[in-house]
DNA sequence: ATTTTAAGAAACCAATCAGTTGCATATATT
DNA sequence: AATATATGCAACTGATTGGTTTCTTAAAAT
């Protein structure tokens, strides 16, 4: 069971149920109805997004509200931070490009 | 054929070719060396990364070099932005309880 | 000219995945 | 107490995935 945030990410209805729960926690009954599928599979869904702790359960009565756990979150921009050095110096080296364009019309 | 940024980045070998040619470019062979798996599946994950357009060829005699479309990899932090705001905000709402216990000690 | 090296393409395989249907459990409602 | 609702779990299925081996093509090196 290879289960990491990536592989929890790549499935563009996971990518959804994570943008629908980022505004609000939903039950997978509620969340079914947004998708062209079954509440099963919404189930398994949240399953393996609870297995990597992207999202976390509250169990009120007998419904299970589904909560994003934003923290975790923050490690696939964690692993993006190492992108984002390069492209802002390609960004600072365009600037400077930029900047002596202006120089020289002057 | 489901293939997208997404898709691409949830393979770790994938993710680790994407960071050994952020700093350079690097032909099949050399990537290879890196795994513990034959150049033919370096070679797949390649194009798979160069179908979703995280990577450009630049062919040099009989090599080709690969290297990061750094801009793609932006269309990931993109999507991660709408996250981004929540944790910023969370982050607010901590920032004034503190204050606020900071004002009761004074 | 022959051999070596770099690389992609095709065929195949076991493992995994996303989905379905059917079933079990627990909480509300009547 | 009986029924309806919310949910998870297990078994099964077809499609996809990541990997291997074998083969072909093209550019260097000898």
């Amino acid at each position: 069971m290879r289960r990491d945030i990536f592989q929890a990410i790549a499935d563009p209805t996971r990518r959804a149920i994570l943008v629908l729960i980022a505004a609000q926690a939903m039950t997978p009954n509620s969340l079914a109805a947004h998708f062209d599928t079954t509440r099963q599979a919404v189930s398994k869904h949240l399953r393996i997004l609870t297995e990597c702790e992207l999202v976390k359960q509250a169990y009120q009565g007998r419904e299970i509200y589904y909560q994003l756990e934003i923290n975790r979150m923050k490690e696939i921009d964690k692993w993006m931070e190492q992108f984002k050095k390069i492209w802002e110096d390609r960004f600072d080296q365009l600037d400077k490009v930029l900047s002596t364009i202006k120089k020289q019309k002057k």
